[in-house]
RNA sequence: GGGGCAGUAGCUCAGCUGGAUAGAGCACCUGAUUUCUAAUCCGGUGGUCGGGGGUUCGAGUCCCUCCUGCCCUACCA
């Protein structure tokens, strides 16, 4: 009795100890770079020469590699293999990789890792559930306050497909960014203000359809401001009525100003609609009109710091330092006194960082905008510097535009962009026929939440796999593609995964590290290998903040995964294998799970 | 005129910032004890990485140059 008690409390020890020493194993690719490091030191090299460069290596020559001794032997014009070879000898002093890896040179001098099975398994039983994940990734972030600027869409507007980017990208950032630690802030940054209105309150008072505006808000706003700006066109008359609604607005007359916001209201609602199918929810709305009162501040203070100045009767700033911003203005004034979206943008800036006390400021935008925060981000750095506040990070995450097969935007049939709405409801509809075919038996219910999870993930994963920064042809077959890298792919690797675990009495699913025996063949070693590199790949994701790096990984994840299926039998008589190949099945379902999920993606139980 | 982005297999694209024999998906050609979900897997066909020079142990990746396409370039966002 006693004895067994001391046993048990001795296996805990073991445990908590051993989890303690794989913790610094969570990122296999920084504990090796500081291996390095270490060795390099010892090794007696110049450690200020020195980067160990540490990557993934082709599966034919080791798991991971260390480059560093070629590049550092190029610095120092000395034999590359002779530097890796001191490299190898410190680390081969160093224990806690000795016993988890065979080291080897190879060619010019790079330095292979080859993990032995064992070391897997200790990380597999080490990092088990999507809390021992976040704990060890939300290390990364841990202390940034980050304001996530995406969507961006007009009021009395539908959003069309050219809006999808913009939010399925942004909100991927977002959870990364919330994933590895950081505090996030959602902005919706709308165009809530501006020209549009004058046409939109003229038709709106003349030829509202209230049964229409009831039903399908967003859709009245649009067809009315179409209507404002067609008639405006025609007709002189109608122009100046337009103009004077305008200035009552900027006027900010209270009969305007109600409108206005009864516009706004109905604009967000209808957003919102779009929103909710896409499982997006911004903190704020702080959109242009938030800024109007905040623009003074901006002439002051960049004025006053001798940053603005007067130039063909506009408020523009220059930097002569720069090859190109030297002579093209960053207009923060327009010369009718007007200001711009450079103005709200620097009145962003402002408030992000002392109402929100960003660290960074995230802007996710089409990549027309490249030099507008360029310069926006040059003139930040200026302006804050010379008032003594502390700069946040600014990141433009730029992405290419969604063009036709000819190049140009794309429209729908009639000519008119394609709503966004529509193009969520076909892909559900489509992924509804594919699920019902491969699957009949299932309830009508379930098949309708199929089909929404699979329809929506298909889009978003067709819009976050291609790199951000290349255009994209719009194609409904790509987008709604279910086959190869696409979301069902990976959603139907986690629902068969599922599938195994339903098939096992309870018993079986416990305690499965206790019974599970060493991995062994060359599907489970690399399966083991590839959830290890998940770390990996989410640090290349976030630090480029490059979604389609987390999408590639998932796909040859679930690629792996699917060999190792119909390579190894899962459910099997000998204890220990069916145990150590259990714990795989799990941990591929968690490394899916949490990818998917940080794309914004949900997953199955089945499909 | 100036600046930027891009050009990789028949098509759509990766290629982790200079690493080993350039990879996926689609399409095409082949297979897979009726199985833990075949929305899968194993093979195969398919490449002068736009052309030409250069830098070095090593270039799709860096530099120069030319060709092609797109975007930005003073008051739209």
């Amino acid at each position: 009795m006693l004895q067994d008690s001391i046993r048990s409390l001795l296996a805990q020890c073991n445990t908590i100890l051993y989890r303690l020493l794989m913790h610094e194993w969570f990122d296999v690719e920084k504990k090796l770079e500081s291996s390095a490091n270490v060795a390099a030191c010892a090794a007696g090299l110049d450690t200020t020469m020195f980067s160990a460069d540490v990557r993934p290596a082709d599966p034919r020559f080791g798991d991971f590699q260390v480059n560093g001794a070629l590049p550092y032997a190029k610095r120092l014009k000395t034999n590359p293999r002779e530097v890796a070879q001191k490299l190898v000898t410190a680390f081969e002093k160093d224990n806690s990789l000795t016993t988890v890896a065979d080291l080897s040179i190879a060619g010019p001098g790079f330095i292979n890792f080859k993990f032995k099975p064992q070391f897997y398994s200790n990380w597999l039983a080490a990092f088990a559930t999507e809390s021992d994940f976040k704990e060890s990734a939300s290390r990364f972030y841990s202390d940034e306050r980050v304001v996530v600027d995406y969507g961006s869409p007009n009021t009395a507007k539908q959003m069309h497909v050219g809006h999808i980017r913009s939010v399925v990208i942004g909100e991927a950032i977002c959870r990364l960014l919330e994933f590895c630690g950081a505090k996030v802030t959602r902005d919706n940054h709308i165009g809530d203000w501006g020209t549009p209105y004058g046409k939109l309150f003229f038709a709106y008072k003349r030829h509202l359809d209230e049964s229409a505006l009831t039903e399908d808000p967003l859709g009245e706003l649009e067809r009315l401001y179409k209507l404002g700006s067609e008639l405006a066109g025609e007709d002189e008359a109608v122009l100046d009525e337009c103009r004077e609604e305008l200035v009552k607005l900027q006027a900010e007359d209270p009969g305007a100003m109600a409108l206005w916001e009864k516009v706004n209201e109905l604009s967000i609602a209808g957003l919102k609609d779009v929103y909710d199918q896409l499982d997006v929810t911004f903190d704020c709305y702080l959109g242009e009109s938030f800024y109007r009162d905040k623009v003074q501040q901006v002439y002051d203070e960049l004025s006053d710091s001798d940053l603005a100045e007067e130039s063909k009767g506009a408020l523009v700033v220059f930097h002569p330092e720069h090859k190109r911003y030297a002579k093209q203005p960053f207009i923060i004034r327009k010369s009718d006194g007007a200001s711009n979206y450079a103005t709200t943008d620097l009145a962003t800036m402002l408030y992000r960082h002392e109402h929100f006390n960003a660290t960074r400021i995230v802007i996710v935008t089409d990549d027309r905008q490249k030099d507008h925060f360029e310069q926006l981000d040059l003139t930040t750095a200026k302006w804050f510097e010379r008032t003594g506040r502390e700069r946040p990070i600014f990141n433009h995450v730029m992405f290419g535009k969604i063009t036709g097969e000819d190049g140009k935007p794309i429209k729908s049939r009639s000519g008119d962009p394609i709503r966004l709405k529509d193009l969520i409801a076909e892909a559900i509809e489509r992924a509804y026929a594919v699920v019902k075919e491969k699957n009949p038996d299932l309830s009508d219910a379930e098949l309708e939440h199929i089909a929404q999870t699979v329809g929506v993930g298909a889009i978003k994963y067709a819009d976050l796999s291609p790199n951000r920064t290349s255009d994209y042809v719009f194609s409904w077959d790509k987008l709604l593609s279910f086959e190869g890298n696409t979301a069902p792919y990976l959603l139907y690797a986690t629902a068969r995964i599922q599938s195994i675990f339903r098939k096992l009495e309870g018993p079986q699913k416990e305690g499965l590290e206790k019974r599970a025996s060493t991995l062994e063949t060359d599907e489970e070693i690399a399966l083991a290998r590839k959830i290890v590199e998940f770390v990996g790949a989410l640090q290349t994701t976030i630090e480029t903040l490059r979604p389609h790096m987390l999408c590639l990984y998932l796909h040859e994840l679930a690629g792996t995964f699917s060999a190792f299926y119909s390579a190894n039998k899962v459910i099997v008589e000998e204890e220990g294998v069916q145990a150590r190949r259990l714990i795989l099945c799990s941990r591929t379902l968690l490394a899916l799970k949490i990818g998917l999920s940080l794309l914004g993606i949900k997953t199955l139980e089945r499909m």
